[in-house]
DNA sequence: CTGAAAGCGCTTACAG
DNA sequence: CTGAAAGCGCTTACAG
């Protein structure tokens, strides 16, 4: 058990040194050398008793300290639109735990999708000297990223890619294609997207992985047909609503980029009497845990989002040691349920 | 803008120092003597030469370095049971605002309600040197508050609340009541209870309000009549089920203490052929962004749960001044919708 | 094998 | 009004 007492004051290397009647350089020296030997640092019995004491009295060094010191303060600022997006949150979740087995500490704030706040942010987190930073919300119309790579910021992005930087990100061309090729396969042949925030690489991919392999398997998918939205069940809501506006091409399909807006689709097909899956197919993106347990279960394509996130750490961490290092796409896998049986 | 690069050397006080040919402490008194005046820390005009230069320079000090000399680190750790779950990802959005604004940061990790990792995560917290405290995740049957008090830890709970500690909650006992009332003047007579977890505050409150508030209406509740569960979909629906298998004592409506458990047992329902609204009512607690989406939309108990979050910044920034608090417990309303009108 | 010094960037009481 | 020193806790190259 730690001694740390924000109330008092915690043990310090000196604190040992005194203790064991030896100088803080040579304490500091046995803490760092290798566990096995004490490889120069000292004889084996002092490095012993060291490590001993270092134990028994909870020692833990001061990261503030050290960082000053070694000019490094693994510590790791994330940003991302809202942490109360499931996706996000669960992508954080595999961040956090990467970042501590690495002994990273990480910070993490919401930008909302706004560039202001993105920008104000990210100088946030770098006035706190952060190593590096693990970009959750980029805007492919944005230039904050040229400008942090001018300024030399460290930086992966996560969630979403931009072309040029480094990303690990689910593969949402063939996340789209899969979507593509169910629907057809179901027999569908006029279908609507609800495609999202065009300034997301997720929303643009799906929609144009979902188009492309469409119209290879012959299909006809018109600009009109692609409704772009909001990523929230109002934004789903609402696109479905305008889908449903236009009566000279009602779809017998539904892709929603997003969870959430599917299920707002979900609620404007029930308001105009229509039932999911009968009257209408929907697919939604990420199989957040609701998907399953909807009225009408929903089929959504799953992404590694634990996956991503850890990916996104080990790949900063790469970079912070100087390697090269090229974008991650993991592979999503379509789940088949009611909504589109 | 500010001129932070992890990649280059960022400005320092002795840098702004040479420059202007002054003393470092003399910058450093300058930048922190009150806007206004120079207030004995150096004459009007160097003052303003000092002030001037740093804005150009984009100077920012430190926070490392400021640490070590100040003894505050201007970090809080935060501890959630998992910021997946919506409730605490936004009471959590209102803990980085509010922090934000009061110029600390804050760390946040989830400890999936395990009491280990709640133990290790605090220990890697206070290794990290956090000024003080945000926990989430309180267990009621814990001895981790006390031992943390002993060691002089300063912190306020969130979300959950335990006897004898500071807490920024939703009025819980208040929430049960407010269904209570509802589903008796809507004419229920037998009712069930979906629980959550024993350990959890929210749960036991929002149970026991309801389960007082019904007893003084003249309602009958048996022990049995409330069934413990886990906080999620699954828990949610695996509980209905136990409810809806005792045959003998059929409710007409259902209270399940958080959205996702409703939602869960919606499922349960549908599955019974049961329909949500008609043949049973069901109530719900947090008010989430998609209790008002449903095929059948939720009646959910709404919590300030943004407003929780940055209330209990403000208490634990009052611990670190030394003043007294006392537990803040915010109030709740009902929404009612579909699922019990 | 161990010690002593320097210094990371800052703040603060003390001189003058 | 401004400077100079001390020191927060640590690490690291240099002596001996």
């Amino acid at each position: 058990m730690s001694e740390n007492r924000p109330g008092e004051r915690a043990v310090t290397l000196k604190d040992l040194a005194n203790e064991l009647g030896l100088h803080p350089s040579t304490v500091s020296r046995v803490l760092h050398s290798g566990t096995e030997s004490a490889r120069g640092a000292a004889s084996p019995g002092t490095a012993e008793r060291v490590r001993q004491l270092a134990r028994t009295r909870g020692y833990s060094p001061d990261p503030q300290a050290t960082s000053l010191r070694t000019r490094r303060t693994r510590l790791l600022g994330v940003i991302v639109p809202r942490l109360s997006d499931l996706v996000l949150a669960t992508m954080y979740e595999g961040i956090e735990e990467a970042a501590a087995e690495a002994n990273y500490s990480t910070f993490v704030m919401n930008s909302h999708d706004d560039q202001d706040t993105q920008r104000r942010k990210t100088e946030i987190m770098l006035a706190r000297r952060v190593d590096g930073l693990i970009i959750g919300d980029a805007h492919l119309d944005s230039t904050l990223l040229a400008e942090l790579s001018n300024r030399a910021v460290p930086f992966v992005l996560v969630n979403r890619r931009v072309a040029g930087f480094p990303s690990a990100t689910c593969d949402d061309l063939l996340g789209g294609e899969l979507v593509a090729d169910h629907l057809w396969e179901r027999g569908h042949r006029i279908v609507a997207v609800i495609g999202g925030e065009p300034y997301a690489s997720t929303a643009v991919d799906r929609v144009s992985g979902f188009a492309r392999r469409w119209r290879d398997l012959g299909g006809h998918l018109p600009e009109s047909a692609v409704v772009w939205s909001r990523f929230d069940t109002i934004g789903g809501r609402d696109a479905a609503e305008e889908i449903l506006r236009d009566s000279t091409r009602r779809p017998t399909a539904l892709f929603a980029v997003n969870d959430f807006a599917a299920i707002g689709a979900m609620g404007a097909l029930r308001a105009h009497r229509l039932r999911v899956g009968n009257d209408m197919a929907v697919v939604g993106f990420n199989d957040t845990s609701l998907a399953a347990q909807l009225p009408v279960s929903l089929s959504s394509v799953r992404s590694p989002m634990l996956e991503i996130g850890r990916s996104a750490v080990r790949m900063l961490l790469q970079v912070l040691d100087g390697k090269q290092i090229t974008s991650l796409r993991l592979a999503p896998t379509l789940c088949v349920r009611e909504s589109s049986a």
